[in-house]
DNA sequence: ATAATTTGGTTTATACAATAAACTTATTTA
DNA sequence: TAAATAAGTTTATTGTATAAACCAAATTAT
C-alpha cells in the first residue's frame, strides 16, 4: 500500500540539494546554501550525509586561495531519487 | 525556489495517514493500523498531532462495549495536505 | 471458574536527527 | 592593523519519530 521514504531523502533540506543538483549536475557550496536558504552548518552537515551514503559525491579543491566545495549527484543518488518519488506517489496520488 | 513543507505532513506516519482519510473520509484505529503497519502507538501520538493541529476529527465512542475510535480529515486538513502536496513539487518536479 | 490471550488503545522513555550556535582559518576591506 | 567577510566544520541543543511498557475490558482456553 504505503512504499517506505527513504529517510535520507525525506528531509526538507537534504530533498533540496539533491533537486538541486538533478538540475545543475555540479554545484558550489555557497550555491546551494544561496538557493536552499540554509545556515552553512546544517547544510555542511547533510552534504555530508548524503556523500556517506554515496548519493553525491563532494569534491573539496581551492578556488585561488579559498576553499572550494563541489557537489554532484551519483548514478545511485540519481537512482535513489527517483525511487523516492516514485513511493511519494502512494501517498499523495501521483 | 523551494516552498517550505509543513513538518506536521513531511512525516512518512502522518502523511499515510492523511492519505487514507482522504480517500476514505472516515476510518477507525484499527483500520489505520493495518493499512500503515505502524504500531498502536506511534500511531497513537501521530493521530493527537494531527487532531490537535485541526487537520483530522476524532470521534471516540464505543462499539459494543468496545472502545472505538474513529478518525476524518477536516477541511483545513485537507487544505493543508493539497498544499504540502504542492510545495513537495517544487523539489521534484510536478 | 480462572488463567491466558486478544483488542483497543494511551503514556512514557529513548534514540536519533534537524538545526543553529560557536568556532576555525584565511582573506579582504576600512 | 583592526574589523568584517568568506567558506566551511564541529559541537550542542532541541525536537520528533518510534517503540516499549502499560492499562482496561473482553474473549478464549484449561
Amino acid at each position: 500500500m504505503f512504499k517506505p521514504l527513504d529517510p535520507l531523502l525525506h528531509s526538507e533540506l537534504r530533498l533540496a540539494i539533491m533537486s538541486l543538483l538533478i538540475s545543475a549536475e555540479e554545484a558550489e557550496f555557497p550555491y546551494i546554501k544561496e538557493q536552499t536558504g540554509a545556515t552553512a552548518g546544517n547544510l555542511s552537515v547533510q552534504i555530508d550525509k548524503l556523500s556517506s551514503a554515496g548519493y553525491i559525491e563532494v569534491e573539496k579543491s581551492f578556488k585561488g586561495k579559498r576553499p572550494c566545495t563541489i557537489c554532484r549527484i551519483t548514478k545511485s543518488g540519481l537512482k535513489a531519487f527517483e525511487d523516492y518519488v516514485e513511493a511519494l506517489k502512494s501517498y499523495i496520488g501521483n
